[in-house]
DNA sequence: GATGAAATCATTTACGA
DNA sequence: TCGTAAATGATTTCATC
């Protein structure tokens, strides 16, 4: 394998099954294949390579929240005592399942999270009931997404 | 199809293909078959009405953006001028490739975006070329993730 | 909803160019 | 890195319960 400054090297043909996939991960390999003209032994043996690499991370089926009723998505952003450990905070937040990302920032705020509720008073719930009772949580403040009209992987 | 307060009913056993199949896309029918009891033609058949449903959006590969050398996710909160149509702002975030979400929200900010840079310097690029020279973006906070603890999909 | 059987198609390995 | 070939395994459809 190639490797250019501490990267691998993905030529097109990489490029071409990684957006294929990154697209649709249960396109058959084989249809990748004649797209690209090479056998479907050549895409597998490149998939391999692209996994041992670690650019593959693994694949998801993707489920649509509002389906499921949920609605409202909002970002919080938590200001922790000086006191309170980070991890401990983290592991609380893991507790909660409307939780969807969780970062350690820069700036005011000592983490910020992104959440998804049901509604408006699922979301109160969560901020009064759950966030602001984790232990060295003194204050939040959180604005809700309106529309989300970018969401997606960095480019191949 | 069972509709439950507008929402499809769900129930175990679908719920455990959902997870198979969220934590893993190319997971075969068959072993979630093995695993579950039942026969490779039912959960076939599960899985199409689940995909009718709306629920399953569909699958994707996912790379991890550090094998490429992207090591600085960061968050931007944009003020616009009132003259400014914010789908037209969109549209030109939509063409910076680093972009990875955008969302319309309440508060201060007007969008807020998450975006994923090589390093400061890129983001600094980004921030000062790209963003700013947007027509009507007239301010920008930023934030950067030390560290993301937590990514995930809203649990079935 | 679930099943088993059958046809089609995909994955995976080994080996040689 | 690619291709072919062959074995195994998966998907998909359908008639039926």
């Amino acid at each position: 394998m190639k490797i250019v400054n501490e990267q691998i090297a993905i030529d097109g043909i990489d490029k071409i099954i990684l957006r294929q996939l990154m697209d649709d991960a249960r396109k058959p390999i084989l249809e990748i294949a004649r797209q690209v003209g090479i056998s479907g032994a050549a895409i597998h043996q490149r998939l391999r390579k692209l996994e041992k690499s670690g650019l593959i991370s693994g694949s998801k089926f993707i489920v649509d929240p509002k389906i499921l009723g949920y609605n409202t998505m909002a970002f919080v952003g938590i200001y922790l005592d000086r006191a309170m450990s980070n991890p401990k905070a983290v592991k609380q937040l893991e507790e909660i399942p409307e939780v969807l990302e969780c970062h350690y920032t820069t700036g005011n705020w000592s983490i910020f999270i992104k959440i998804l509720c049901k509604n408006n008073e699922h979301l109160m719930h969560l901020l009064n009931k759950k966030i602001q009772a984790i232990e060295g949580v003194s204050r939040t403040e959180t604005f809700i997404s309106l529309n989300q009209q970018i969401e997606r992987q960095i480019q191949i």
